[in-house]
DNA sequence: GGCATATAATGTCCTTTGAAATTATTTGAT
DNA sequence: ATCAAATAATTTCAAAGGACATTATATGCC
């Protein structure tokens, strides 16, 4: 007998990993050409616009780990955003190495405008659910954001 | 009164987008990792392989729908999986506009090693939930699935 | 106080990705 | 039978992302 779909143990579509990574991916183009078409901002910038609205001023570091964003992801939209105006951009003169980023008026304005947007969007998407599911979904990824970047930061899970 | 968090309605890490993209792509950077270090293969590949392993002959573009991905990674990694003598790639004689797609030996033979591996990367992942919670996931990633997808296809819910 | 080490941020480089244009082939209408 | 439109695949191009190196500053040790 010849090699069948029946004897794999693992259907594609079925699994997690991969399930996770379309949707992530979907959700994310989708919504970026959202932000981008109406409010001419990225991802990067929204999230530092949310984490900013969120904690108040916070260094480049701080908003890197809170948008779950890396270093230099951050500091290039920290440059866009400073250009249009959304961002102040300070040195910490306690710690000079430190760049402290905060919402100026414009920034909060683009954000009360936003938000009702993104909630939207996430309502919409969260349609699809029963109410226990949406509770479910929310523990989950908790869950699932923790042991990713446990995997992350292990370079898998066989070492 | 000042602006303060208080008056913002929606959190960046409550905000299920967000919370899916991190998650989706911090999976799949390292599972690619694991992949390419260990099997010397890329995530594209990668489904293409499972693909093609379940399904058997596909048409390039079949393989595109069947993996969420767009024609153009296909036939990128379709060329590096040829050269690495995974898969067989052929002109469909009835319709000389198609190229199909299938497993050589050796594609089985990856297929074998692969497998398990993979089987215990998303075991272990899953291993924080518990087991009405994986199931509950199976369910959510379904319906978004199909739900961002739509999403994608009518850029934004506004119009 | 001076030097090695650690940390913050930015800059550089390379790869991957996705959109759009291009080419090849087929289908359907007249 | 011919031509326009549709479909499949590939190629091209520009942007985004991430890894690594570099620079600036601070900390801790001797």
């Amino acid at each position: 007998m010849t090699n069948t779909s029946k004897d794999l143990p693992l259907r594609l579509s079925e699994f997690a990993p991969y399930q996770l990574a379309v949707v992530g991916n979907r959700l994310s183009h989708a919504i970026a050409a959202l932000y981008e078409q109406k409010y001419n901002i990225q991802i990067p910038e929204w999230r530092i616009l949310m984490t900013l609205a969120e904690w108040g001023q916070l260094s480049a570091h701080e908003v890197a780990d809170r948008t779950s964003m890396d270093r230099a992801r951050v500091s290039r939209a920290q440059r866009r955003m400073a250009d249009l105006g959304l961002i102040s951009v300070t040195i910490d003169e306690l710690d000079r190495r430190k760049t402290l980023l905060d919402l100026t008026q414009k920034g909060w304005e683009l954000v009360e405008s936003i938000v009702p947007d993104a909630e939207r969007t996430g309502d919409w998407l969260l349609g699809v659910l029963e109410q226990q599911e949406r509770e479910y979904l929310n523990v989950i990824m908790k869950k699932l954001m923790e042991r990713a970047e446990e995997l992350r930061k292990r370079g898998g899970i066989l070492e």
